[in-house]
Formats: structure tokens, C-alpha cells, sequence
RNA sequence: CGCGGGGUGGAGCAGUCCGGUAGCUCGUUGGGCUCAUAACCCAAAGGUCGGGGGUUCAAAUCCCCCCCCCGCAACCA
């Protein structure tokens, strides 16, 4: 049986985060546990590269746009090969043999079938913004950033007829209920077909950047239409149509949840109307947040997967990620959380069992271990563990699948603490019973391994070498290796510490940092990441865009008093303000309410630009503009211009 | 009423769909054990399950109202 599994393809503008990483290793863990459990296993991941951010990127890095997607690809291999991803296959949106035919192909069939016809896009389009504009997003008919007129174009675009598709969608949704997990995102999917579909423009006009649409060379197609289509290129659509009978379709579509729309309502729709199957299942994960906030780059809180895998090897974090996040659901990660599971689960609970069995295998049997006849409680133990992780693995309850191989690990250490060993080795007369509680142990440590092999290859790979299990991981089957043994026997290896506990934090002022020494533990593969070439982010260096004294002076400065302060109901960062500003009052609207409350802000003098045009801002008008640094992503700090009197000039 | 997620012992969470002793991990306190990485095992303390109302023999769970937090969208003139 085979079974063939996608993760999203990444957008190539930065280097992968945790979050990104943690789709990588949520679907590795599907990927790794299929293959476990016996099929035949295809693992796609891939590169999105016709967007045109990376086009502006590389043009900004003075590079050529593919010269950056070869170098990105790099950059995400590196990491992936740090976290110890098994992908099959990597596809890239600019792969000419694969993915271009079958991105035209598609089009092509879709063309065909009368689901892509011409359309004008007309409307405001503002040159500054390179975007176009809805009237209600301009002021007095001005694009209100440029302050500029926009222009009325019409550009000629064509449409995908998706409109077409509601009806079967809804008619798929219902016949395959397990189409779209988990249960919120497919009610989320449903309300939103069921509440109408509007058709979509599938190409862009006039740019270079992009697949050549076949039947219309001036347009390329659109980079969301594009990239779907690398689930079907990668194995063979378009190029090799006996694979792709044999392949298609998907089992599983492993993908965030900010694109279910596209994977579970565009996608099938296109895939529809080419005449071609639908994927199984589409799963959407949840977002991983550091402290609770959202990952970002102007928040700087951007976790690198591969600070944890160099500190501890990639398995403690994949164990964290799998473990501590109900799949489907929201996670939450920080360093300090990630130390307290790491010695809770790994220092103390796993890698301390190891310890244990092993000492005393090779205290009181030199090693060697032969069944009994009956494993005792922890064989049912076993048994019934076996049974919870794979009714959970396929649920792809991954968390739960993980609990399962801890409750045997958790049943282990309780067994000895019962029949305590060492006592029983203080009688001669206790020694079958001795070896029985042993190799009973060592069995349930075995099994527990086996089912953490998908969530930690390597470390369970090492853990099943300690218990007499010489095999490459890869050999191990979990309907025959997840089961008790009742006869052989087996040679175990004491080798010390598996993962050495963690000093407790140090006083507040230390926390861990990404700079901190590593402390890989001995087994863990040291994944050595060279400085890889992630093409550092430019602070765009200005040009010569120096202004005359005289622009300067355009500009006119001055100090205004606050007098009233109130926040602006129902938005986020704006505060309305009444200012003096010596010879008149008035009303100006300012976007601090994030870093001043509004009575912190009376009787404050600070500066304004008094001749600016007045603006209207969730429905107040603005009529100049209060001035604060505002560094990237942090609170806006006002100028201060105590103690200067209202309708001062600043200059 | 813009869309969505959430509020459960000190911390982080599960349980909510399909009402019925409130569970897990960490932390705290006391005890046990000594094979082991100051690890392991047992016990205890600690909760008006955001608030109010309703349905019911019975509500964390179902219904209604309200409050608060977090994302997204809009607004940084």
C-alpha cells in the first residue's frame, strides 16, 4: 500500500523559522511513521519561487532571481537536513523539466474545458503603490499615500471559473467527510462555499517573473495557481503520465492553516475541472507562537529550528513540537518551556530508564537477557500502547501517539520501583525472577523506542542499539517489532547518559540564547550547519534622494500642546487629539495609542507638521501629523518639545 | 455585532462535539527507595472550570446575555 503525503511549499524570501519548521517535522513524523507501519512511502516537499517578492529580492541583491532561488534552496535543504526531515522529493516552482509542462498543461485542460476565459481587471491603480486601489480606499479621489491621482486601467487577466465548482465542492465536502481536517477548519471551508464563490483571476500581464500561460505568452500564470500545481508536477503530471496515474492521488496534504481556502476549496475546484482526482485529505495545522505572540521579524522573535537542533541534537525539539502541540491546534514555544519538557521527558523520564535498564542488565547479567515465557503486566502494558499510538498515529492525533509510547515508558519505571531489582539480587534464590523483571524492561523500553522512531529516528534508533536491536531503523516494522517478544534473547549496552540533564536556569539576567555554547548530547548527529549563505536582508541602501533646503522648508513644524486625548473607538493604534498650536486648535488623529495611554498624553508638547492636507481616518479628519521615532515593530516614542510654546516653528 | 481562537488548582494544557466522581505535565510539601542523569516511586496541599441567567434529577460540557485576553482584517497623515 502506498501512501504519498505534501507538505506546503515555502516561499523562499527568508530562511525557514520554527513555524515553517514545524510543519516539516509534524509531517516527517506522518511520513516516518507510514513507513513504520509498512507502506510505501512518497514524501514531497518543495520550494515556492515565483513570487514577485523573490523576483524584487533578488533584483534588490543585484542577483539574478533563479541565481537566489538555487542559493535559497540550500539554505532550506540545510535546515531541513538539521531537523532530520526524510523527504522523497523536493520540487521547485522554477523546475523547467517537471514543473512548467505540467503547470501549462493544466492550464491548458482547464482552457479547454471553458473554465479559463479573458476578462478586463479595471480600476484605480496607483503607480507609487504598484497596486490597485478601491474607491474606498482613496481620499477626495487621491491615492492617499502618494497623494497622487491614481490612473484608470484595465488590464487583461484571465479567470478561473470557479464559480462553477460550489455545487460539487459541497457535494465532495459531504461525500468525504475526512476531506478537510481538523473539524474547525471544515466548518470554516463549508460556511464559506456554502456562502458563494466568486471567480479569481489566475494570470498577471507584463510580467517576466513567472510560467508563460500556452495560450496567451503575454501573461504568465499567477503564483498561487502556479504553486499548486507542484503536488501533481512532482510526480509526473505534464511529463511522465504513466507515474503520475500510478501516484496521483495525494493521500494527505499537510499545509498551515492561513491556506486551507486555497487547498481545500481552488485547488480540488482546479484539479476538478482538469478531470483529475481529488487528494484523500487535507490537513491544517496551527501556528506555533513564541510566548504566546506571533513569530515575526519586526516583533524579532523569530525562533531558528536549527538553534535547537545544534544545541541538542533535532530530536528533543521534535519531541517537543509533536508532544506538547495537540496537532491541529495552536502551539506555543520558549526556551525555557522547551528545557523543563526536555528534562522532564528526556533527562529524567526516557533517557534515565535507558540508564537504569542498562546498569543492571550489565551489573547483574553482564548484559545478556533471554525471554521468559510470559512478560508479566508489562506485557499488556505493550500491548495496549501499541494499540492507543496507532489508533492516534492514524487519526494523525500525533500528540496522542506520542502520550501512548510515554505511558509504556511511564509503566516501565513503576515496574521496577515495584519488583526492585537490586533487592531481588540479593538472593540467589530470586535470580530467574531477576532476569524476568530485566528482560521485561528491556522489552517495554524496546517496544516504547520502536513507537518513538517516526517522532525521534535517531534517538530511538540509538535507544533500540542499547536494547540489543542492531538494525538500521529503517528496518523496523511496527506490526511485527511493536510486538512483545516471548523468546530470544538479547545483549544490552550500557553507554551512559543519553540526554545530561540541564542545570537549572541560571538567575534571571541569563537567559539562553542562540549564541549560547552548544551542549549537543554525545549520541545526538551533530548536524553542522557551515555559515550557509542565507543571503543577508539589505536595509535597502538609499540613493541619492537627498532634498534641498528649500523642500525642507515646504514643511512646516511646529509645537503644538496637547489638550484632549481619546482613543478612537474600535481601532488599535489611533488616538484623537486636540492640540494648540498657538494661534488656533485643532483635530488631529495619531497613530500611538499602542505606546501612550490618551491621559498620558495631555498637556504634553510635542511637535507636529501643521501644513499637511487633512485626511480622514476611520471617520475622524486628521488635520496634521504628530511626529515619533518609531523603531521597527516596537512602541512609537514622541518628540518631545518641552519646554517650547505652542506655534513655535521647528526647524 | 468585521472574521477567528481562547479564558479549567502557582505555571502550561487536556476534557466541551456524545451532560453524570475535574484529569495531565511542571512546580510546592511530606515520605519511600538507592538500579539510575539529585534521577525513580508513593502521598498531600492547591480549582466558585471568566461572570450572570436558563434547561435538567444532574452542567466545565447544552441554551441566552455579559466581561476579559490573543491572532487576522481595517486604521499608523
Amino acid at each position: 500500500m502506498s501512501f504519498f503525503l505534501t507538505t506546503a511549499i515555502d516561499y523562499v524570501n527568508n530562511r525557514p523559522h520554527l513555524g515553517t519548521a514545524y510543519e516539516k517535522i509534524t509531517a516527517d513524523v506522518i511520513a516516518r511513521y507510514k513507513r513504520l507501519a509498512g507502506h510505501d512511502t512518497w514524501f514531497l516537499m518543495g520550494n515556492d519561487e515565483h513570487a514577485q517578492n523573490v523576483f524584487k529580492r533578488a533584483r534588490e541583491l543585484g542577483t539574478d532571481p533563479l541565481a537566489y532561488c538555487d542559493e535559497m534552496e540550500q539554505v532550506f535543504r540545510e535546515v531541513w537536513a538539521g531537523l532530520n526531515i526524510s523527504f522523497d522529493d523536493f520540487i521547485r516552482t522554477t523546475d523547467r523539466r517537471r514543473h512548467f509542462p505540467a503547470v501549462q498543461r493544466l492550464a491548458q485542460v482547464c482552457y479547454d474545458r471553458g473554465d479559463i476565459y479573458e476578462g478586463v481587471y479595471e480600476g484605480w491603480y496607483c503607480v507609487g503603490c504598484e497596486a490597485f486601489k478601491q474607491d474606498k480606499d482613496l481620499v477626495e479621489g487621491l491615492c492617499p499615500i502618494h497623494r497622487t491621482k491614481p490612473d484608470w486601467i484595465k488590464e487583461r487577466n484571465w479567470f478561473f471559473r470557479l464559480s462553477k465548482y460550489q455545487e460539487p465542492l459541497l457535494q465532495h465536502y459531504a461525500a468525504h467527510p475526512r476531506f478537510i481536517e481538523p473539524e474547525v477548519r471544515r466548518n470554516e471551508i463549508l460556511r464559506l462555499v456554502e456562502s458563494g464563490l466568486d471567480d479569481i483571476s489566475m494570470s498577471r500581464a507584463g510580467q517576466s517573473w513567472g510560467i508563460p500561460l500556452p495560450f496567451d505568452s503575454e501573461s504568465v500564470v499567477y503564483v498561487w495557481f502556479d504553486a499548486l500545481i507542484n503536488y501533481a508536477a512532482a510526480v509526473g503530471y505534464g511529463w511522465d503520465e504513466a507515474r503520475f496515474a500510478r501516484q496521483w492521488p495525494a493521500d494527505l496534504h499537510i499545509i498551515g492553516k492561513d491556506i486551507t481556502r486555497f487547498h481545500c476549496v481552488i485547488w480540488p475546484a482546479m484539479l476538478m475541472s482538469a478531470g483529475l482526482p481529488l487528494p484523500a485529505r487535507v490537513f491544517g495545522h496551527g501556528f506555533v507562537y513564541f510566548k504566546g505572540e506571533r513569530m515575526s521579524k519586526s516583533l524579532g522573535n523569530i525562533v531558528d529550528p536549527l538553534d535547537a537542533a545544534k544545541k541538542f541534537g533535532p530530536d528533543p525539539l521534535r519531541l517537543y513540537l509533536v508532544k506538547e502541540v495537540p496537532y491541529g491546534g495552536d502551539g506555543d514555544f520558549s526556551w525555557e518551556r522547551f528545557e523543563e519538557k526536555y528534562n522532564a521527558d528526556l533527562a529524567n523520564n526516557l533517557g534515565n530508564l535507558v540508564n537504569r535498564v542498562a546498569a543492571m542488565s550489565e551489573r547483574y547479567r553482564q548484559g545478556r537477557l533471554a525471554a521468559g515465557a510470559s512478560g508479566g503486566p508489562l506485557q499488556a502494558t505493550a500491548a495496549a500502547a501499541l494499540d492507543s499510538y496507532r489508533h492516534a498515529m492514524e487519526q494523525l492525533a500525533l500528540h496522542d501517539g506520542a502520550a501512548a509510547a510515554y505511558d509504556l515508558i511511564n509503566a516501565a519505571n513503576l515496574y521496577i520501583a515495584d519488583t526492585q531489582p537490586w533487592a531481588l539480587a540479593r538472593d540467589p534464590a530470586n535470580a530467574d525472577r531477576l532476569s524476568a523483571v530485566l528482560y521485561d524492561t528491556a522489552e517495554a523500553v524496546r517496544i516504547a523506542a520502536v513507537l518513538l522512531l517516526p517522532v525521534m529516528p535517531a534517538s530511538a534508533g540509538e535507544i533500540l542499539r542499547r536494547m540489543g536491536d542492531s538494525r538500521t531503523p529503517g528496518e523496523v516494522r511496527l506490526e511485527t517489532d511493536g510486538r512483545w517478544r516471548t523468546e530470544g534473547s538479547k545483549q544490552i549496552l550500557n553507554a551512559g547518559a543519553l540526554w545530561p540533564r540541564l542545570a537549572p536556569a541560571e538567575p534571571a539576567s541569563a537567559p539562553i540564547t542562540a549564541s549560547e555554547a552548544p551542549r549537543v548530547s554525545e549520541q545526538s548527529p551533530e548536524p553542522s550547519t557551515p555559515p550557509v549563505a542565507a543571503p543577508p536582508v539589505p536595509t535597502a541602501v538609499p540613493a541619492d534622494t537627498r532634498i534641498s533646503i528649500d523642500d525642507f522648508m515646504k514643511v512646516d513644524l511646529r509645537v503644538a500642546r496637547v489638550l484632549e486625548a481619546e482613543r478612537v473607538p474600535k481601532s488599535k493604534k489611533l488616538v484623537k487629539l486636540r492640540v494648540d498650536v498657538g494661534t488656533e486648535q485643532r483635530t488631529l488623529v495619531a497613530g500611538i495609542a499602542e505606546s501612550y495611554e490618551p491621559e498620558a498624553l495631555v498637556g504634553r508638547t510635542v511637535v507636529i507638521v501643521a501644513n499637511l492636507k487633512p485626511a480622514t481616518l476611520m471617520g475622524i479628519e486628521s488635520n496634521g501629523m504628530v511626529l515619533a521615532a518609531s523603531p521597527e515593530g516596537g512602541g512609537a516614542i514622541l518628540v518631545n518639545a518641552e519646554p517650547a510654546v505652542p506655534g513655535t516653528r521647528v526647524r
